[in-house]
DNA sequence: GCCGTTTTCGGCCCGACTGTTTTCAGTCG
């Protein structure tokens, strides 16, 4: 089973809990312990075989008991106290807790005066008017549910990351307009550069809040205000996203920045250190006692609980802290240790530009090189190449190359793994290419085995270079297929093939969870565009952001090196 | 349920906002 099954089925039981209301430390156990498990950089199943239950009693957030489910979940697919949980309530029962304004505490009273037991039966009870008859509601919360549920329907989940950055850019740039604002950044996950986002958190500094909170639930971008103080305001934007916006001294900015940032389980874990050392640790700043000892800038938060900066990206609540205490932090890979790109198409097959236009934009973004790698021919869709057109194009490319000054193009392909394992071109026609970026593009839903064998030898092949999107997803839009991670990274790490990180930021493929893993094995990546337009290039940095996030630094990614060295490392298993 | 340079038991982050309360519970981040 994959460690987001684990991840999935732990949260579940958090919830189950909370509505039970049992102890919360309980609860919040399971939760951290279904967090770092989803970003585990190894497979609770391998942990398991290679050490037992003492092996697994190692990860953070994992003792006697959690551990004892996942040897059960292992050997039976699921386990006892899981499926007795799951009988304590109806079944839909659980989803109403999603509504937002409905916690447990509320959900259980619905369920016990009025027997809601589904989101229906909810719908039905707010419009005839039922909930404001109940004990502590009034007109007003039910108004307050009533609109939660719309809103949960609305809400299509999470946003890609551009479209929360530009949302963000847009109350930004409103707010930075007025002169009361002094320090004004957005935090959260965007900060951390996650792959999806659920609301943006901006933080600003100023000595006038009213008048901003004021600026802010005004926006013509708010479509609802769903809460407003004096330091602190949340709206719903048009596009169905949440903004939260929170106003401080600028003497509490790194605190607050810090604190806003996230994520929660490195907050906690951060501030139970802090109590540890006699200290507090909040959004306004360091204390002692009630005297405030910093929190001005961000890095006054790590000093005072001993520790070194750690960057926004690595804030996620697994093993940072324990890394940063021993000193064993990444430096992690910049954007300006990108030399260039070793995915993108042009017209020759479903690009919008020519080789020099795509060329053109790589040198304005200071690029040494880019690869030319367009698809083979079993991709019809994308109008693919065949032997004569790669042929032709090697032709075009020496041309270009002759006549284009600062920036080499290399030739290359994507060339497709067809559903047999073996590759749409010939040995002859790869051996005439600089870099062979190999992918799946069809028959995606082959069983796991079959799919990871199919990919495997591919790698078996000495002119493949890199393996392209490695799960095949679309964020949102179309699952990854199933592979064994594990074993593709050991076969890619034996045969000296690489992994990409492809950047377009529906895919973020390899994900940061997977490129850490690639890491740790010893195999070395490729960040990527992918790019069918020319300015797609820009989305570079969504595959740095990723790469960060899975811990990488500059001397794991390829296309850092200068050319020469580049293209050893590209020549590297013929 | 987890965890331990104060602890193997007794802790477990901290604060804002709302709506319903007469001083706070519930929810959220």
């Amino acid at each position: 089973m994959e460690n987001s099954e684990f991840a999935k089925i732990f949260f579940e039981i958090a919830e189950l809990l909370e509505l039970k209301g049992e102890n919360v430390f309980k609860m919040r156990a399971y939760q951290k312990a279904a967090r770092n498990v989803e970003n585990l950089p190894k497979s609770l199943e391998e942990i398991y075989k290679s050490g037992g239950i003492k092996a697994l009693k190692e990860v953070p957030g994992i003792g006697e008991s959690i551990a004892e489910h996942i040897e059960e979940i292992i050997k039976t697919g699921t386990f006892k106290k899981y499926k007795e949980l799951l009988k304590e309530f109806p079944k839909d029962f659980v989803k109403l807790i999603e509504v937002p304004g409905i916690g447990p505490k509320t959900a259980i009273m619905l369920l016990k005066e009025l027997k809601i037991d589904s989101m229906k039966k909810l719908e039905a009870a707010v419009k005839a008017g039922k909930l404001r008859e109940l004990p502590g509601m009034g007109a007003k919360k039910e108004e307050n549910i009533q609109k939660g549920i719309e809103l949960k329907k609305k809400a299509h989940g999470r946003f890609l990351l551009p479209e929360a950055i530009t949302y963000a850019d847009i109350v930004v740039k409103a707010l930075k307009k007025l002169k009361e604002v002094d320090q004004i950044v957005p935090a959260g996950s965007l900060r951390r550069w996650q792959e999806t986002i659920g609301d943006i958190d901006i933080l600003i500094t100023s000595k006038k809040p009213e008048k901003i909170m004021r600026a802010f639930t005004t926006l013509p971008q708010v479509a609802r205000v769903l809460s407003k103080g004096p330091t602190r305001s949340s709206v719903v934007m048009k596009n169905g996203m949440q903004a939260d916006v929170r106003v401080m001294d600028p003497k509490s900015f790194g605190a607050a920045l810090h604190y806003f940032t996230g994520n929660k389980q490195h907050n906690i874990q951060i501030r139970e250190m802090a109590i540890k050392k006699g200290l507090k640790v909040s959004e306004y700043g360091i204390f002692r006692g009630s005297k405030q000892i910093g929190g001005k800038e961000e890095i006054d938060v790590f000093k005072s609980v001993g520790l070194p900066y750690i960057p926004p990206e690595l804030r996620q609540g697994t093993d940072e802290i324990d890394c940063a205490k021993k000193g064993k932090l990444p430096e992690l890979i910049e954007l300006k240790d990108i030399r260039g790109d070793l995915q993108m198409h042009s017209k020759w097959s479903d690009g919008n530009n020519t080789i020099e236009e795509m060329a053109e934009y790589a040198k304005k973004l200071g690029y040494e090189y880019i690869a030319m790698t367009d698809h083979s021919k079993a991709v019809r869709v994308a109008r693919g190449m065949n032997e004569k057109e790669v042929i032709k194009q090697i032709k075009e490319i020496d041309k270009i190359n002759g006549k284009i000054k600062g920036i080499k193009v290399i030739k290359g392909i994507e060339v497709d793994i067809l559903a047999d394992g073996s590759l749409d071109l010939p040995d002859s026609i790869l051996k005439e290419l600089d870099v062979v970026v190999a992918a799946v593009h069809s028959r995606f839903k082959m069983p796991k085995a079959e799919m990871t064998k199919r990919i495997i030898s591919a790698f078996n092949n000495k002119y493949v270079n890199l393996l392209s999107h490695p799960t095949g997803r679309v964020i949102g839009k179309r699952d990854p297929y199933e592979v064994d991670m594990e074993e593709i990274i050991k076969a890619a790490k034996d045969t000296g093939t690489y992994m990409e990180i492809n950047a377009y930021p529906e895919r973020l493929d390899l994900n940061d969870v997977h490129a850490r893993m690639a890491k740790e094995s010893g195999v070395l990546l490729s960040i990527d565009t992918d790019s069918h337009v020319d300015n797609q290039m820009d989305n570079i940095k969504y595959g740095v952001g990723t790469a960060r996030r899975g811990w990488i630094e500059k001397k794991d990614v390829i296309n850092t090196n200068p050319l020469e060295k580049l293209l050893k490392l590209l020549y590297a298993k013929r």
